[in-house]
DNA sequence: CTAAATCGTAATAAACGAAGTTACATGAAG
DNA sequence: CTTCATGTAACTTCGTTTATTACGATTTAG
Protein backbone atom coordinates (compact mmCIF):
# COMPACT_ATOMS: atom_id res chain seq x y z
CA UNK A 1 0.00 0.00 0.00
CA UNK A 2 1.27 3.84 -0.68
CA UNK A 3 1.81 5.01 2.51
CA UNK A 4 1.61 9.20 3.23
CA UNK A 5 4.77 10.25 4.09
CA UNK A 6 3.94 13.73 4.87
CA UNK A 7 4.48 13.82 8.23
CA UNK A 8 7.67 12.19 7.84
CA UNK A 9 8.56 14.51 5.26
CA UNK A 10 7.87 17.82 7.26
CA UNK A 11 9.75 16.56 10.60
CA UNK A 12 12.71 16.07 8.33
CA UNK A 13 12.32 19.48 6.36
CA UNK A 14 11.60 21.52 9.89
CA UNK A 15 15.06 19.83 11.67
CA UNK A 16 17.18 20.43 8.74
CA UNK A 17 15.71 24.38 8.80
CA UNK A 18 16.30 24.01 13.05
CA UNK A 19 19.90 23.32 12.11
CA UNK A 20 20.69 26.65 9.66
CA UNK A 21 20.17 30.12 10.41
CA UNK A 22 19.12 31.50 6.81
CA UNK A 23 15.71 30.49 5.30
CA UNK A 24 15.95 27.36 3.19
CA UNK A 25 14.49 27.48 -0.58
CA UNK A 26 12.44 24.90 -1.62
CA UNK A 27 14.92 23.16 -3.77
CA UNK A 28 17.00 22.92 -0.97
CA UNK A 29 14.79 21.06 0.86
CA UNK A 30 13.53 19.07 -2.00
CA UNK A 31 17.42 17.67 -2.67
CA UNK A 32 17.81 16.25 0.83
CA UNK A 33 14.80 14.62 1.19
CA UNK A 34 15.11 13.55 -2.11
CA UNK A 35 11.41 15.04 -3.30
CA UNK A 36 10.66 18.02 -5.85
CA UNK A 37 10.12 21.81 -5.03
CA UNK A 38 6.52 21.65 -5.82
CA UNK A 39 5.98 18.85 -3.37
CA UNK A 40 8.05 20.67 -0.67
CA UNK A 41 5.66 23.95 -1.11
CA UNK A 42 2.44 22.19 -0.93
CA UNK A 43 3.62 20.11 1.82
CA UNK A 44 4.92 23.07 3.79
CA UNK A 45 2.03 25.67 2.98
CA UNK A 46 0.02 23.78 5.15
CA UNK A 47 2.50 24.30 8.00
CA UNK A 48 2.45 28.29 6.61
CA UNK A 49 -1.17 28.29 7.04
CA UNK A 50 -0.92 27.21 10.73
CA UNK A 51 1.78 29.80 11.08
CA UNK A 52 4.54 26.89 12.21
CA UNK A 53 6.31 28.19 9.33
CA UNK A 54 6.91 31.51 7.09
CA UNK A 55 8.05 31.69 3.34
CA UNK A 56 9.49 35.03 1.33
CA UNK A 57 9.37 35.02 -2.08
CA UNK A 58 12.33 36.57 -4.26
CA UNK A 59 16.17 36.46 -3.74
CA UNK A 60 17.50 35.25 0.04
CA UNK A 61 13.67 34.34 -0.30
CA UNK A 62 12.69 30.48 1.11
CA UNK A 63 11.04 29.04 4.42
CA UNK A 64 11.97 29.13 7.75
CA UNK A 65 10.41 28.23 11.22
CA UNK A 66 8.64 30.87 12.96
CA UNK A 67 7.36 28.94 15.80
CA UNK A 68 8.98 27.32 19.09
CA UNK A 69 10.43 23.76 18.86
CA UNK A 70 8.99 23.14 22.20
CA UNK A 71 5.87 24.18 22.01
CA UNK A 72 5.50 21.78 18.16
CA UNK A 73 4.02 18.29 18.94
CA UNK A 74 4.22 15.78 16.07
CA UNK A 75 0.07 15.35 16.73
CA UNK A 76 0.22 18.79 16.38
CA UNK A 77 1.85 18.88 12.64
CA UNK A 78 -0.56 15.62 11.90
CA UNK A 79 -3.55 17.66 12.31
CA UNK A 80 -2.37 20.70 10.57
CA UNK A 81 -1.47 18.06 7.72
CA UNK A 82 -5.23 17.31 7.54
CA UNK A 83 -5.44 13.89 9.82
CA UNK A 84 -4.69 11.79 7.07
CA UNK A 85 -5.78 8.70 7.46
CA UNK A 86 -4.18 6.28 10.09
CA UNK A 87 -4.98 3.18 9.58
CA UNK A 88 -4.65 0.86 6.24
CA UNK A 89 -7.36 -1.35 7.45
CA UNK A 90 -10.97 -0.82 7.49
CA UNK A 91 -14.57 -1.54 7.00
CA UNK A 92 -16.08 -2.41 4.35
CA UNK A 93 -18.98 -0.39 4.26
CA UNK A 94 -18.80 2.56 7.13
CA UNK A 95 -22.51 2.43 7.64
CA UNK A 96 -24.11 -0.85 6.70
CA UNK A 97 -27.94 -2.19 7.51
CA UNK A 98 -26.80 -5.50 7.88
CA UNK A 99 -26.58 -6.85 11.43
CA UNK A 100 -23.69 -9.24 10.71
CA UNK A 101 -21.48 -5.63 9.05
CA UNK A 102 -22.44 -3.81 12.09
CA UNK A 103 -21.28 -6.25 14.81
CA UNK A 104 -18.50 -6.65 13.00
CA UNK A 105 -17.95 -2.85 12.46
CA UNK A 106 -17.92 -2.31 15.88
CA UNK A 107 -15.78 -4.71 17.39
CA UNK A 108 -13.16 -3.22 14.38
CA UNK A 109 -13.84 0.23 14.91
CA UNK A 110 -13.37 -0.32 19.04
CA UNK A 111 -10.17 -1.80 18.56
CA UNK A 112 -8.72 0.47 16.08
CA UNK A 113 -10.20 3.42 17.80
CA UNK A 114 -8.26 2.56 21.25
CA UNK A 115 -4.83 2.06 19.03
CA UNK A 116 -5.45 5.59 17.40
CA UNK A 117 -5.66 7.06 20.54
CA UNK A 118 -2.82 5.88 21.69
CA UNK A 119 -0.82 6.64 18.77
CA UNK A 120 -1.98 10.48 18.72
CA UNK A 121 -1.35 10.97 22.21
CA UNK A 122 2.02 9.65 22.05
CA UNK A 123 2.67 11.84 19.38
CA UNK A 124 1.14 14.64 21.39
CA UNK A 125 4.03 14.03 23.74
CA UNK A 126 6.66 14.34 21.42
CA UNK A 127 7.73 17.57 19.98
CA UNK A 128 10.40 19.34 17.64
CA UNK A 129 12.70 20.15 20.12
CA UNK A 130 13.02 16.29 21.22
CA UNK A 131 13.84 15.30 17.98
CA UNK A 132 16.03 18.12 17.99
CA UNK A 133 18.07 17.25 20.51
CA UNK A 134 18.17 13.53 19.98
CA UNK A 135 19.38 14.27 16.41
CA UNK A 136 22.24 16.39 18.33
CA UNK A 137 22.62 12.91 20.78
CA UNK A 138 23.60 10.97 16.94
CA UNK A 139 25.74 13.58 15.31
CA UNK A 140 27.68 13.72 18.57
CA UNK A 141 28.08 9.73 18.57
CA UNK A 142 29.13 8.97 15.03
CA UNK A 143 30.62 11.60 12.70
CA UNK A 144 28.89 10.87 9.40
CA UNK A 145 27.61 12.90 6.36
CA UNK A 146 24.19 13.90 6.47
CA UNK A 147 21.92 14.77 3.64
CA UNK B 1 -5.50 6.02 0.35
CA UNK B 2 -7.34 2.34 0.04
CA UNK B 3 -8.16 0.56 2.15
CA UNK B 4 -7.77 -3.38 2.98
CA UNK B 5 -11.31 -4.27 4.15
CA UNK B 6 -10.82 -7.92 3.94
CA UNK B 7 -10.41 -8.62 7.82
CA UNK B 8 -13.96 -7.01 7.53
CA UNK B 9 -15.02 -8.68 4.80
CA UNK B 10 -13.90 -12.46 6.30
CA UNK B 11 -15.62 -11.58 9.23
CA UNK B 12 -19.16 -10.66 7.89
CA UNK B 13 -18.37 -13.96 5.82
CA UNK B 14 -17.64 -15.91 8.32
CA UNK B 15 -20.41 -14.94 10.72
CA UNK B 16 -23.10 -14.96 8.02
CA UNK B 17 -21.44 -19.01 7.64
CA UNK B 18 -22.54 -19.19 11.36
CA UNK B 19 -25.55 -18.79 10.96
CA UNK B 20 -26.54 -21.28 8.55
CA UNK B 21 -26.86 -25.11 8.78
CA UNK B 22 -25.19 -25.95 4.71
CA UNK B 23 -22.59 -24.51 3.06
CA UNK B 24 -22.61 -21.12 1.31
CA UNK B 25 -21.67 -20.56 -2.50
CA UNK B 26 -18.95 -17.90 -2.91
CA UNK B 27 -21.81 -16.16 -4.78
CA UNK B 28 -24.47 -16.17 -2.07
CA UNK B 29 -21.52 -14.70 0.59
CA UNK B 30 -20.28 -12.07 -2.76
CA UNK B 31 -23.68 -11.36 -2.96
CA UNK B 32 -24.42 -10.48 0.82
CA UNK B 33 -21.00 -9.00 0.98
CA UNK B 34 -21.73 -6.88 -2.43
CA UNK B 35 -18.31 -7.99 -3.94
CA UNK B 36 -17.29 -10.46 -6.49
CA UNK B 37 -16.86 -14.50 -6.26
CA UNK B 38 -14.04 -14.95 -6.97
CA UNK B 39 -12.94 -12.35 -4.55
CA UNK B 40 -14.61 -14.26 -1.87
CA UNK B 41 -12.91 -17.43 -3.45
CA UNK B 42 -9.47 -15.37 -3.07
CA UNK B 43 -9.91 -14.43 0.13
CA UNK B 44 -11.51 -17.28 2.01
CA UNK B 45 -8.65 -19.65 0.21
CA UNK B 46 -6.34 -18.00 2.78
CA UNK B 47 -8.45 -18.93 5.56
CA UNK B 48 -8.68 -22.64 3.60
CA UNK B 49 -5.13 -22.98 4.56
CA UNK B 50 -5.06 -22.44 7.40
CA UNK B 51 -7.48 -24.89 8.24
CA UNK B 52 -10.70 -22.45 9.92
CA UNK B 53 -12.69 -23.05 6.39
CA UNK B 54 -13.27 -26.06 4.22
CA UNK B 55 -14.64 -26.05 0.54
CA UNK B 56 -16.79 -28.44 -1.89
CA UNK B 57 -16.74 -27.94 -5.30
CA UNK B 58 -19.91 -29.58 -7.56
CA UNK B 59 -23.50 -29.47 -6.62
CA UNK B 60 -24.45 -29.07 -2.39
CA UNK B 61 -20.47 -27.56 -2.84
CA UNK B 62 -19.64 -24.36 -0.71
CA UNK B 63 -17.88 -23.03 1.97
CA UNK B 64 -18.31 -23.89 5.53
CA UNK B 65 -16.53 -23.35 8.86
CA UNK B 66 -14.29 -25.82 10.54
CA UNK B 67 -13.21 -24.57 13.87
CA UNK B 68 -14.41 -23.88 16.89
CA UNK B 69 -15.93 -20.13 16.23
CA UNK B 70 -14.48 -19.64 20.33
CA UNK B 71 -10.99 -20.76 19.46
CA UNK B 72 -10.70 -18.05 16.76
CA UNK B 73 -9.20 -14.47 17.26
CA UNK B 74 -9.74 -11.35 15.16
CA UNK B 75 -5.92 -11.31 15.48
CA UNK B 76 -5.42 -14.94 14.04
CA UNK B 77 -7.10 -13.97 11.22
CA UNK B 78 -5.33 -10.52 10.81
CA UNK B 79 -2.18 -13.49 10.32
CA UNK B 80 -3.89 -15.92 7.89
CA UNK B 81 -4.62 -12.70 5.39
CA UNK B 82 -0.83 -12.29 5.60
CA UNK B 83 -0.57 -9.16 8.14
CA UNK B 84 -1.42 -6.36 5.61
CA UNK B 85 0.39 -2.77 6.54
CA UNK B 86 -1.84 -1.44 9.39
CA UNK B 87 -0.90 1.97 9.01
CA UNK B 88 -1.30 4.19 6.24
CA UNK B 89 1.64 6.98 7.48
CA UNK B 90 4.79 5.81 7.13
CA UNK B 91 8.43 6.88 6.89
CA UNK B 92 9.62 7.88 3.73
CA UNK B 93 12.75 6.11 3.75
CA UNK B 94 13.22 3.18 5.59
CA UNK B 95 17.14 3.03 6.12
CA UNK B 96 18.42 6.44 5.77
CA UNK B 97 21.67 7.68 5.98
CA UNK B 98 20.84 10.82 7.03
CA UNK B 99 21.04 11.62 10.40
CA UNK B 100 18.00 14.19 10.69
CA UNK B 101 16.05 11.59 8.87
CA UNK B 102 17.23 8.38 11.44
CA UNK B 103 15.94 11.05 14.63
CA UNK B 104 12.39 11.55 12.46
CA UNK B 105 12.10 7.64 11.78
CA UNK B 106 13.20 6.53 15.06
CA UNK B 107 10.56 8.57 16.70
CA UNK B 108 7.86 8.00 14.38
CA UNK B 109 8.36 3.86 14.45
CA UNK B 110 8.60 4.02 18.29
CA UNK B 111 5.32 5.32 18.30
CA UNK B 112 3.72 3.54 15.48
CA UNK B 113 5.06 -0.04 16.95
CA UNK B 114 3.29 0.67 20.57
CA UNK B 115 -0.14 1.77 18.47
CA UNK B 116 0.59 -1.79 16.57
CA UNK B 117 1.15 -4.14 19.77
CA UNK B 118 -1.88 -2.47 21.32
CA UNK B 119 -4.28 -3.19 18.39
CA UNK B 120 -3.14 -6.47 17.52
CA UNK B 121 -3.55 -7.18 21.35
CA UNK B 122 -7.04 -6.22 21.00
CA UNK B 123 -7.72 -8.02 18.28
CA UNK B 124 -5.93 -11.23 20.05
CA UNK B 125 -8.82 -10.73 22.65
CA UNK B 126 -11.60 -10.52 20.32
CA UNK B 127 -12.96 -14.13 19.30
CA UNK B 128 -15.51 -15.13 16.02
CA UNK B 129 -18.01 -16.39 19.19
CA UNK B 130 -17.83 -13.14 20.98
CA UNK B 131 -18.89 -11.66 17.64
CA UNK B 132 -21.21 -13.89 16.90
CA UNK B 133 -23.00 -13.29 20.58
CA UNK B 134 -22.86 -9.57 19.48
CA UNK B 135 -25.06 -10.20 16.47
CA UNK B 136 -27.27 -12.01 18.56
CA UNK B 137 -27.93 -9.61 20.85
CA UNK B 138 -28.39 -6.68 17.86
CA UNK B 139 -30.75 -9.30 16.40
CA UNK B 140 -32.90 -9.83 19.22
CA UNK B 141 -33.38 -5.87 20.05
CA UNK B 142 -34.19 -4.58 16.42
CA UNK B 143 -36.10 -6.66 13.94
CA UNK B 144 -34.99 -5.64 10.77
CA UNK B 145 -33.95 -6.98 7.50
CA UNK B 146 -29.90 -8.56 7.56
CA UNK B 147 -28.30 -8.86 4.21
C1' DC C 1 -21.25 -40.75 -19.44
C1' DT C 2 -22.90 -36.30 -19.75
C1' DA C 3 -24.57 -31.99 -17.96
C1' DA C 4 -24.71 -28.72 -14.50
C1' DA C 5 -22.92 -26.75 -10.33
C1' DT C 6 -19.17 -25.11 -8.00
C1' DC C 7 -14.53 -24.18 -6.68
C1' DG C 8 -9.27 -22.91 -8.25
C1' DT C 9 -6.49 -19.73 -10.25
C1' DA C 10 -4.04 -16.92 -13.55
C1' DA C 11 -4.21 -12.84 -16.07
C1' DT C 12 -5.98 -8.48 -16.84
C1' DA C 13 -8.52 -4.26 -16.02
C1' DA C 14 -10.48 -0.70 -13.24
C1' DA C 15 -10.37 2.49 -9.45
C1' DC C 16 -8.16 5.20 -6.31
C1' DG C 17 -4.92 8.09 -3.89
C1' DA C 18 -0.17 9.80 -3.05
C1' DA C 19 3.64 11.68 -5.13
C1' DG C 20 5.93 13.66 -8.98
C1' DT C 21 6.03 16.91 -12.89
C1' DT C 22 4.96 20.71 -15.93
C1' DA C 23 3.49 25.21 -16.71
C1' DC C 24 2.71 29.60 -15.72
C1' DA C 25 1.54 33.47 -12.52
C1' DT C 26 3.10 36.48 -8.63
C1' DG C 27 6.13 39.06 -5.89
C1' DA C 28 10.72 40.69 -3.97
C1' DA C 29 15.64 42.27 -4.46
C1' DG C 30 19.05 44.58 -6.57
C1' DC D 1 13.71 44.98 -15.78
C1' DT D 2 15.90 40.85 -14.79
C1' DT D 3 16.55 37.18 -11.74
C1' DC D 4 15.27 34.40 -7.95
C1' DA D 5 11.95 32.35 -5.47
C1' DT D 6 7.27 31.04 -3.98
C1' DG D 7 1.92 29.97 -5.27
C1' DT D 8 -0.94 27.01 -7.48
C1' DA D 9 -3.55 24.54 -10.92
C1' DA D 10 -3.43 20.82 -14.01
C1' DC D 11 -1.80 16.69 -15.38
C1' DT D 12 1.03 12.35 -15.22
C1' DT D 13 3.01 8.47 -12.99
C1' DC D 14 3.12 4.81 -9.82
C1' DG D 15 1.66 1.37 -6.52
C1' DT D 16 -1.97 -1.04 -4.34
C1' DT D 17 -6.57 -3.07 -3.80
C1' DT D 18 -10.59 -4.75 -5.76
C1' DA D 19 -13.21 -6.31 -9.70
C1' DT D 20 -13.66 -8.97 -13.83
C1' DT D 21 -12.79 -12.32 -17.39
C1' DA D 22 -11.52 -16.67 -18.82
C1' DC D 23 -10.71 -21.21 -18.49
C1' DG D 24 -9.61 -25.48 -15.94
C1' DA D 25 -10.79 -29.12 -12.41
C1' DT D 26 -13.94 -31.68 -9.53
C1' DT D 27 -18.31 -33.33 -7.82
C1' DT D 28 -23.19 -34.70 -8.01
C1' DA D 29 -27.42 -36.13 -10.41
C1' DG D 30 -29.71 -38.59 -13.74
Amino acid sequence: MKRDSRLSSVLHALLHMAEREGPMTSEELAACMHTHPVVVRRTMGLLREAGLVRSARGPQGGWRISADLAAVTLRQLHETLGEPAIFAIGNRQEMPGCLVEQAVNAALDDAFAEAEALLLARLGQITLADLAADFSRRHAGRRQGNT
